[in-house]
DNA sequence: AGCACGCCGACT
DNA sequence: GTCGGCGTGCTC
């Protein structure tokens, strides 16, 4: 008898046999799909792992219910890669499954299942010869029928969906209806593909500049020592230009590329770029696709003519690459990469590494602002390191200047938001016709309170993070070491009851800007001015094409656009990207403001950027000015060797939840209690989270900073040792429980 | 996850 | 007396 180990997309670890219908076996294999029995009613869709003839013992085995394809949708490379996942980021295999398969993949029910796409189309009957006698009382049907011969001919197609007949042709559907009745023209069903196709329209590449042929000669000379190579390329350096020149050399191998972006709305440039230069050769997969979209591009992959290069968000990872020869990961540094719920909790710019590994393929990580992991690899050697310093035709670096506004308030300077200084700079752009770009961060989630003369905020006293605002306790919290403090409604500065909440600020500052620029036309961008489908492009376009002269928006406008009429940049309220309570909000924040400095230039005339602060003299503005990007990165990883975090120690975060506090204190203590026998100082909390509870669950989290020279495997036999131990505990075993490793906090 | 089984309280 | 609440256990 053979049987099936199979992975049902259920949050379980474990694999489930089933013995294989003997008309079924030759048929079946690894990576196939199938429907099985689970439980008493309940039928899923499962995917088989393993083949054998063992029969397992006490247990009664139930029959595979059905083989749902004819070819496996799974290949070897995913099933080791899911694995991987479900290893190292200590998840259920089960969870992995489930991110990866496109929902309609993966039924839950037998009738609910892909469905292809079918038209109405309509071809001329050849059998027929005698038309012209047919038609011969009809002239409007003579006429149509000869321009449908033509049209046919010319395209080189034998059919056409019928609702496209009268716009083609100028003959409405009657006549073609005439013609049909008399067997002319034959109508029938057609399978078709959702996907659109887009024929590339420009056959070459760029030349590339002299400095772009040097970074891609790095590059290819780096991957013959290293697996990985970080490309760190100022912004308009023209990374895009060397991405695709090395997919072209991918594709001479016959090797497919998978090109990585973060999960952002602002990919639509780049995708119709590639796409104008790969065509019908490049797949799409983004997170406006829908489900039946997805599945034909993974049956696509899955079969013998897959699309050679594939450029999507995370979940692309997943999908059934064969020959797979590079992966690019722009914007390596994003923090979107990292999926943080449900599980799996995979980092997609590490899972792209171990992929490609998979492969014997390369993995080329790409940021003007790398990550301080990302680039501490490069720096030690572990991934090459190839920089790219020019911007692209020759636009300079924009210069950066700073506003303190905090003297600017004492002396009663300041409007309400903007700077004077920061006035006239726009004002001169807007003289010479130029546009600006004005960024007000929003800081609705993480409420902060604020001296609203000097900008002070307060902060945690053996932390050094700032603290968060509990309107309802009227507390301020510390995020890590959770202690409360009272606040105090007086600035420790000004001395003066000058301490106030502070809530969004884009929509204050768009009234303001349009007050101050009464000629100019202000667009405001934000997640509330873009929460329809295609209001976002509006936006975008409206300002390429120069009918908005001054956008204000929050970091959402930072990321990935190229605009080439933009005189100056101003970051409003810069000090309020780095206090956000966590060990990378410096890094965030300078990424963020590089970024958004990177908006500014124009061919001819040297951008502006204006940053107001409350205190310029804060270390990472220093490196702004600089741009000094090495600089900034000595110093961050000097915190972090510090205070004890990556790359220096690897982090994983446990969080516990019930519905009884009590139950999740004591169990959280329990549980750090069992990992502190072996870990010791490595094991910090339990915490209460910032926020303690969530849909009537109560929350602990127990971080663990873990010594990076400690096996992995070992490390999690032990926590998996543990959870085992603490599940013997009857009033534990229902705690849940999760994991989540390389937490970002 | 999702379902059954089982043990306790408030209802026709 | 039963209906149904959710805590507990299990699914090949």
């Amino acid at each position: 008898m053979l049987y099936a180990d199979v992975v049902l997309p259920l949050p379980l670890a474990d694999t489930f046999t089933y013995s294989v219908p003997e008309e079924m076996e030759r048929e079946i294999g690894i990576g196939f799909r199938v429907v099985v029995p689970f439980g008493n009613r309940k039928h899923y869709t499962a995917i088989v792992l393993k083949l054998h003839r063992n029969a397992p013992a006490g247990v009664e085995v139930k029959r595979i219910y059905s083989l749902t394809d004819r070819d496996p949708v799974l290949n070897g490379y995913q099933i080791r890669l899911w694995e991987w996942i479900a290893y190292y980021y200590l998840s259920p295999l089960g969870d992995v499954f489930r991110a990866a398969l496109p929902s309609v993949m993966k039924p839950r029910n037998l009738e609910e299942r892909y469905r292809s796409k079918r038209e109405i189309h309509v071809r001329i009957n050849r059998d027929i010869a005698d038309s012209d006698r047919l038609t011969a009382r009809s002239k409007k049907q003579a006429a149509l029928l000869q321009s449908l011969k033509r049209l046919f001919e010319e395209e080189g197609i034998a059919s056409l969906p019928q609702k496209e007949i009268p716009v083609r042709t100028g003959f409405s559907n009657a006549v073609l209806q005439g013609l049909i009745e008399k067997g002319l023209v034959i109508r029938y069903t057609e399978e078709v593909s959702r996907l659109e196709t887009h024929p590339s329209s420009q056959r070459k590449s760029f030349e590339l500049n002299s400095y772009q042929q040097k970074a891609l000669d790095e590059v290819n000379r780096c991957f013959e020592e290293k697996r990985v190579c970080l490309l760190h390329g100022v912004t308009s350096s023209g990374k895009t230009e060397i991405y695709i020149h090395l997919i072209e050399q991918q594709l001479k191998e016959g090797k497919q590329t998978l090109y990585l972006v973060p999960e952002i709305a602002l990919t639509t440039q780049l995708m119709s770029r590639l796409s104008h230069v790969f065509g019908d050769q490049l797949g799409i997969y983004h997170s406006k696709i829908n489900d039946n979209e997805r599945t034909e591009i993974w049956q696509k992959m899955a079969s013998d003519s897959p699309y050679k290069i594939i450029i999507g968000v995370r979940s692309s990872l997943f999908l059934p690459f064969s020959r797979l020869g590079l992966v690019i990961v722009d914007e390596e540094h994003e923090t979107g990469y990292k999926q943080q719920e449900p599980a799996p909790r995979y980092h997609a710019r590490d899972t792209a590494i171990v992929l490609a590994q998979l492969f014997g393929a390369s993995t080329l990580l790409g940021s003007a602002t790398p990550s301080i992991e990302s680039y501490h690899n490069a720096v030690t050697g572990k991934y090459g390191l190839v920089s790219l310093e020019k911007r692209f035709e020759d636009i300079e670096h924009p210069v950066i200047s700073f506003e303190n506004t905090r003297e600017l308030q004492r002396k009663r300077k300041m409007k309400e938001l903007l700077a004077p200084g920061l006035i006239e700079k726009i004002d001169n752009a807007l003289k010479r016709g130029e546009q600006v770009i004005l960024f007000r961060n929003r800081r609705g989630f993480a409420p902060m309170l604020e001296c609203r003369l000097c900008g002070w905020i307060p902060k945690c006293s053996s932390c050094d993070v700032s603290l968060t605002y509990h309107k309802n306790s009227k507390e301020l919290k510390c995020h890590y070491c959770n202690r409360s403090f009272k606040p105090a409604a007086e600035c420790p500065v000004c001395h003066e009851q000058s301490v106030e909440p502070v809530g969004t600020g884009t929509e204050k500052l768009e009234e303001e800007v349009a007050k101050l620029f009464p000629d100019a036309v202000v667009a405001r961008m934000d997640t509330d001015t873009t929460r329809g489908k295609h209001s976002y492009e509006k936006i975008i376009a409206d300002f390429q094409q120069k009918r908005v002269q001054i956008l204000v928006g929050t970091q959402m406008l930072a990321k990935g656009l190229d605009f080439d009429n933009v005189g100056v940049v101003g970051i409003i309220a810069a000090d309020g990207l780095l206090n956000h309570p966590d060990f990378r909000s410096h890094e965030r924040g300078f990424q963020l403001m590089l970024q958004a400095a990177g908006r500014a230039g124009r061919k001819k005339r040297q951008g502006e950027v204006v940053i107001q602060t409350a205190d310029p003299e804060q270390p990472v503005y220093r490196y702004l000015r600089a741009n000094d990007y090495d600089g900034f990165y000595r110093s961050q990883l000097a915190e972090r060797k510090l205070f004890g975090y990556p790359p220096y120690k690897r982090l994983i975060t446990i969080l516990f939840k019930h519905k009884e506090e009590e139950r999740v204190e004591s169990g959280a203590k329990y549980f750090a209690r069992l990992l502190k026998q072996s870990l010791g100082e490595m094991v910090l909390g339990p915490n209460k989270p910032l926020i303690g509870r969530i849909r009537q669950y109560h929350i602990r989290q127990v971080l663990l900073k873990l010594d990076t020279h400690l096996s992995p495997s070992k490390t999690r036999d032990f926590i998996k040792s543990v959870e085992a131990r603490f599940r013997e505990n009857p009033s534990y075993r229902y705690l849940l429980l999760h994991y989540d490793v390389d937490s970002l906090s």
